[in-house]
RNA sequence: GGGUGGUUAGCUCAGUGGUAGAGCGCCUCGUUUACACCGAGGAUGUCGGGGGUUCGAAACCCUCACCGCCCACCA
């Protein structure tokens, strides 16, 4: 074995991880296993927003990504990871909006290429940021495959799937109301929108004349200038008798049908709806559905025209008070609200109040493709984890509305269609060019389209690679829910459509959200919103890491404080020192394992414990379920093997010889196994102590521990509960005798039977010497089980504490007796009671039956106060 | 309005039919040769309310209340 260099004195993660980043890095150990005989493990890992900062979002999904890859990369996978930055994500052009913005400017103002060109710059540098501190946080997928940019492979693979959409009639073009500002004369995408409570007014307009009338309420007085019909709900009795007839629209002077539809409440306002069809979403729904009119009555700017009447040419806010003021001079206005507070859009730049505006925009019909999807998951081809967030998918995919795909924005994939000056269009596949003069659409594709190819197009799609029919479908998906509808459903359709019918993940493991230590949701404005680099600088990577891990419950949100974070590092200090204590005791890796008939209870038991946590950790943690495996490890690691096995062995490695020669071995054993357990969770303290407890060069290739049967013995598990339970009765009783902890006191122990070989282990720990002279007065004595212990403590005893300690048992002791006697005398429960049951009761019932009786005796063998 | 998740210790959360758990926090004691980022001991819950099923309910059913998220809507 050769020299091993020391362990320092304190655990530093600060100083560990980056040296040990770069080793992995320079070695090229991320790319093990490339030709691994067992099928491939293949990951989708979602981008990075790139706004040039690691969220802790990102942080948390790239921390189960990176747990799953190690491990199974040392289980001996050939791991493929499909990684990408953002490619056309909008985050990314509104950043460089929002910098220009600053300078007064808009992307207007540089015209379409200029911009292009900054958002590219924007993207490199904010791409490389993010990908340094990804790194930071031990990141293994290896982003030099990153190739899902705006690059030739992918611009192919979006040309086709457009074609092949558009040929297959799923990609149409209609009209559609979308928002427009009026001061920086463009369309805005849902996003760019900021939806504002504002002052604005309601008011009831009576339409008709004579006996048709009906009165209307409405926000926007002015549009009712371009109205083409009123609604009201069918059912409504009011006005039933009206719904086919005509009223007159004042100051146009124009006959409007009355119509029936399901979308007008009957409980608001009037009951009745009047309907601009060309000017706002809802009326324009209804416009198509009852043929009504689209009526223009404004201009690019604002500004009312055509309407052929005294309003035109002016400012749509000024004509909405010129047109109150003239309905209510013809007395018109039965009542207005002012102010009426309500929501409304306004652009997310200069502020301006949007305008619904007609448009042609593209749209993918749904229908089929979210049949598909939906299908994949009902009959289990796809597995969502956890199945309850199974309704959500169905509910989003079997409700799904065409899905509007163009873009009014620069910064994208520009929509392959080209219109020629007669009208004529047509769709452009890779390669092919539009006839002459025809001018491509300016519109750009909605991010959601090309990210929906994500899963085949990193793998060569459209050709027909090696690496698609060897890595598609991919294995996983690891992702929080709150993109299940926008991505993960796009890929879905996009996935069953492209490669003829084949789903483009087997499962699909959805995390929750990072929120704060209240549960709150962060937010900047809150202020509540956490740096995962802040943190890492302060604690370390892993336990960034293992407090992530820790609190990743499938598909439920974790709450994430400072606090906890501090507890994870301190669970790494005490690995680091318990490393450290195993080592200084000759903890070794070297020479075969003794066999389990040569080993004691206490080194048996922890070998059974150890298989117990692997074999269950690993379970879990293939089942996506990080929480409680961290939980398990933890607890084994702290509990099992800190606080019982090492103290337990003290006494062995004191005495030294073989037997502590044998636990040396054994801890080397549990050691080197347990840090491979870790290290995908925790991999930077792993890879210090592993390295140095064996001598190699990495963790990061080591095999995935496995369980050996062996090993298990549960009659070790027994005794040494039976051990755990008379070192707590004595430490409970010094505490409450008030005994310091350094203090040696005398004790005998009577009956401890088959665990008498244990005794120097017990008294090791419990600091109690043997009475050697036999002259001792054994005044107290406290009982665990059958074992019988007597304390000498000089006669210093308090009485009082002991008293209320044996009160105190008593009590407890008759209240499970009670439980457990009311159970059996009960008819029912003996006669349907399950056997194993009702002997487990009589067990408890018998055992708190002696434990009073000793109880009480040894309380009134006390002397009387 | 539709869908969906939740309500368990001071806080954040596990716990799907058999004596209520963890982490953090809290109280007491303690530097005994791995660790004070520690050790030992301790306290703390009519498991949201009400009904029901069952021998037995934190868990299953019904109902009410409150909180959250998604979608739609707000004329």
């Amino acid at each position: 074995m050769s020299e091993r260099p020391e362990l320092a004195a304190a655990f530093s993660p600060a100083e560990l991880e980056a040296p040990l980043y770069q080793k992995w890095l320079a070695a090229g150990y991320f790319t093990a296993n490339p030709h691994s005989a067992k099928p491939p493990f293949t990951i989708v890992i979602p981008p990075p927003n790139v706004t040039g900062l690691l969220h802790i979002g990102h942080a948390l999904d790239h921390t189960l990504q990176d747990i799953l890859i190690r491990m199974k990369r040392m289980k001996g996978f050939e791991v493929l990871w499909l990684p990408g930055m953002d490619h056309a994500g909008i985050a990314t052009q509104n950043v460089v909006e929002k910098q220009l913005a600053i300078q007064g400017l808009s992307r207007h103002d540089l015209g379409r290429e200029a911009f292009v060109e900054k958002v590219w710059e924007w993207k490199h540098e904010s791409g490389g940021a993010i990908l340094a501190q990804m790194k930071r946080l031990g990141d293994s997928v290896d982003w030099s495959r990153e190739r899902f940019t705006m690059d030739e492979g992918l611009s192919e693979s979006v040309l086709t799937i457009f074609k092949r959409l558009y040929d297959a009639g799923l990609i149409y073009r209609a009209e559609r109301i979308i928002n427009w500002c009026t001061r920086c004369l463009t369309a805005l995408s849902d996003i760019e929108v900021e939806h504002q409570d504002d002052a604005g007014e309601f008011v009831q307009v009576t339409y008709g004349k004579g006996d048709m009338q009906i009165t209307v309420a409405t926000t926007r007085p002015e549009t009712m200038l371009g109205d083409g019909a009123v609604a009201v709900h069918p059912d409504d009795p009011r006005y039933a008798h009206m719904i086919g007839k005509e009223v007159l629209l004042p100051l146009v002077n124009r006959m409007i049908p009355i119509i029936a539809d399901e979308l007008v409440d009957p409980e608001f306002g009037t009951g009745a709806v009047k309907v601009t069809a060309a000017h706002d979403p809802n009326d324009f729904e209804m416009g198509m559905r009852h043929n009504i009119p689209f009526i223009i009555i404004m201009d690019e700017h604002g500004v009312m025209r055509g309407t052929g009447t005294e309003f035109d040419g002016m400012d749509r806010f000024d004509a909405r008070v010129a047109v109150v003021a003239k309905l209510k001079e013809m007395g018109r206005v039965p009542s207005e609200k002012r102010p009426y507070i309500h929501s409304v859009g306004h652009c997310s730049r200069c502020d301006t109040t949007l305008e619904p505006r007609l448009s042609k925009q593209w749209f993918v019909k749904v229908g089929p493709l979210a049949k598909a999807a939906g299908d994949a998951v009902r009959d289990g081809r796809v597995k969502i984890e956890p199945a309850e967030l199974e309704p959500r998918y169905f509910e989003w995919v079997d409700n799904m509305h065409d899905w509007c795909i163009s873009r009014q924005l620069w910064w994208g994939h520009r929509i392959p269609v080209y219109y020629g000056a007669d009208g004529d269009i047509v769709v452009c596949g890779p390669g092919e060019e539009p006839p002459a003069g025809y001018v491509q659409d300016p519109d750009v594709l909605d991010t959601w389209f090309s990210s929906a190819l994500w899963p085949f197009s990193t793998l060569g799609w459209p050709a027909e690679t090696d690496e698609l029919k060897k890595f598609y479908p991919t294995s996983v998906l690891v992702t929080g829910y709150d993109i299940l509808f926008f991505w993960v459903a796009r890929m879905m359709l996009f996935g069953l459509f492209a490669m003829d019918g084949v789903q483009p993940f087997q499962t699909i493991a959805l995390h929750g959200l990072v929120r704060d230590r209240f549960g709150k949701k962060m937010s900047k404005s809150r202020g509540n919103t956490v740096d995962p680099i802040e943190f890492m600088d302060k604690y370390g990577s892993d336990a960034l890491r293992f407090t992530l891990a820790r609190g990743a419950n499938p598909g439920s949100d974790q709450a994430l404080a400072e606090e906890w974070i501090a507890g994870a590092r301190n669970f790494a200090t005490k690995l680091w020192n318990a490393s450290r204590f195993a080592l200084m005791n000759g903890a070794t890796i070297d020479g075969p394992l003794p066999a389990m008939d040569s080993l004691d209870d206490v080194n048996k038991w922890i070998l059974t414990r150890f298989n117990e946590t692997l074999v269950e950790a690993d379970q879990l943690l293939e089942k996506y379920e990080f929480s409680k495996a961290m939980e398990l490890i933890y607890h084994f690691a702290w509990d099992d093997l800190c606080d019982w096995y090492l103290e337990l062995s003290k006494a062995a490695f004191a005495a030294g010889g073989e037997p502590a020669a044998r636990s040396a071995r054994v801890l080397g054993y549990i050691l080197d196994n347990l840090l491979r357990l870790m290290h995908p969770v925790m991999p930077f303290i792993t890879e210090a102590l592993w390295c140095n407890l064996t001598g190699q060069e990495t963790l990061v290739t080591a095999q995935w521990p496995t369980p050996i049967l062996s090993h298990n013995d549960d009659g070790s598990k027994i005794n040494i509960a039976k051990i755990q339970e008379i070192i707590t009765e004595i430490r409970r009783f010094r505490s409450d005798q008030g005994v310091k902890g350094s203090a040696k006191i005398l004790a005998r122990f009577s009956n401890l039977g088959a665990l008498s070989e244990y005794e120097a282990a017990i008294r090791h720990i419990v600091r109690c010497d043997s009475d050697v002279t036999e002259t001792g007065n054994f005044a107290s004595k406290i009982d665990v089980g059958s074992v019988v212990i007597e304390f000498d403590l000089s006669g210093a005893i308090d009485v009082k504490a002991e008293r209320d300690r044996l009160k105190k048992d008593i009590v407890q002791a008759e209240k499970d007796r009670a439980t457990a006697k009311v159970k059996l005398e009960n008819e029912g429960f003996m006669a349907k009671a399950p056997l194993d049951v009702v002997t487990e009761i009589r067990e408890r019932l018998a055992q708190t039956t002696s434990s009073i009786e000793r109880l009480r005796a040894a309380l009134e063998q006390l002397p009387v106060e």
